[in-house]
Order: C-alpha cells, then sequence, then structure tokens
DNA sequence: GTTATTGGTTTCAATATGCAACCAAATGAC
DNA sequence: GTCATTTGGTTGCATATTGAAACCAATAAC
C-alpha cells in the first residue's frame, strides 16, 4: 500500500508529473531515485489512479505516465507546500519560485 | 535531517499538534507510533523550529510540545491534505469532516 | 546491421523501522 | 510518608525498506 502523503519519493515523483514529464527516464534523472524504487512507486501510483500508464509506441517498450484528474487535483497540496517552503525555507537572496499555468501562462493563485 | 514532507510519522505528528496535542503521550496515543521514532520525529520538528518544547512542572520531567508560527503556517498544506482525502479517499456515507477554528469556532475556509 | 536507449529486474549491503524490555524521576493515591 | 503509577524516554534486536550497481530484452536510431 502507497501512503502518498508519508512518502519520501512519492511527492517528488508528483511534482516533476506537475511539471510536465512523462517518461520513466525524465522521472529518475529529474529525482535521483534508484530504478527500482521508481519502477515500484509508479506502478502504485498508477495503481492507485494517480497517474495512467500509455503505451506510446506501436510495438511498445515505451510509456508515458501522465497525471489523471485525480492525481492533478493534488495541486492544491502541492502548491501549498511549495509557498510554505519558499516562505520558510529559502535563504534571502535565493531567486523567487514563480508558480505560474504552463498553458494559460497566467500565475497561480496565493493560498491563504 | 528531517524531510517534513517525506516522512511517514511527521505529518500524523503535525497533525495531532494541530488538534492540539502537546505531550509526549498524546502523540504516542493518537497516532500509534514506537517510542523511539516519537523521541527522535520531536526532536527533530523542535531543531527545525516547528515546535518547541517546553518544561510544564517545576522540578521537571512533563513537558509541553508546541507549535511555533513556523510550525502553524503548515495549516495550508494540512488543510489541502484533509480536503484531498475527504474529496478522493472518503466512502460514500462516510460522514464529512468540517475544519472548523477551536478558538473562533468559524469554519476555515476551503481551498481552490 | 550495429549501437544506444528505454524500462525495467535482481542482488546485496546499509539503513530505518517497530516492538518489547528496561529505567529514573516525579506525581498521585492512600 | 510510602507505594504504585505515569511520564518521557533509552537500549537491543529482528525485520523491512532503501539505494547502488549489475544485468537484461526489446526497440529505436543511425
Amino acid at each position: 500500500m502507497l501512503n502518498i502523503f508519508g512518502d519520501r519519493w512519492t511527492w517528488l515523483i508528483m511534482r516533476e508529473a506537475f511539471y510536465g514529464a512523462t517518461r520513466f527516464g525524465e522521472f529518475e534523472r529529474n529525482t535521483g531515485i534508484a530504478k527500482n524504487l521508481l519502477a515500484d512507486r509508479l506502478a502504485l501510483l498508477t495503481e492507485e489512479g494517480l497517474l495512467a500508464k500509455y503505451n506510446i509506441s506501436d510495438q511498445g517498450t515505451r510509456y508515458a505516465y501522465q497525471l489523471t484528474p485525480k492525481g492533478a487535483s493534488l495541486h492544491t497540496v502541492l502548491i501549498a507546500m511549495v509557498q510554505w517552503s519558499q516562505a520558510h525555507l529559502y535563504d534571502a537572496g535565493d531567486p523567487p519560485i514563480d508558480i505560474v499555468d504552463r498553458q494559460s501562462g497566467t500565475p497561480v493563485e496565493t493560498l491563504a
């Protein structure tokens, strides 16, 4: 069973999915997770319905993992985390994080 | 080092702190965590400045752990988690979770 | 046709967890 | 005042999880 909220890697994988990552190798490179754990977590996230796995080559050993609506709805939590981190973990002088919707280009509104 | 966002127990402890728990034994009973892990996590949370440890008996082997402003500011993340859980993990027929401010009695506003 | 890439699986050592036993100081019951 | 209980831990040990590296089959690129 996957404890979504209490796993070291799950949030990093989901974050990358929000950033636009879809391929096994992308998640691997961008998070630094070990291959066996990534395979395990992707399977669990798929099983839980947060990501969906698609075959993207005709014969099929290339896959894309995409956010489902259920997975995408975690954005409120993730944005709250990013904003808290920005407020409390950043050193003075670090560049601010701007959260924008890649489709519309509009900034994502700050939570209370 | 404590990875606040990716630890199995940290969120449960913080949730209890938001619910009003302050004592070692309260956290232990309400979360089901083992004593050694609770001692470890409370020390880390204190070290990170999310909780503060106070002596509450004159001679002193009774302590209270209280949310600091930094810890309390995690409420946005926690509320987002609770609301997502309610929307996606609950069975039909389960009672809804009402989030209210215990001081004022007013409901906490829903996030977008 | 050969080489590189993808998306894994397997193995194994190191680390973290969870349970139970133990403990000293302080408090509560009487 | 003393005896039992509660509190807030620590220690030891067995088990589960992680992380790194080696390996691999199928496909894609050239």
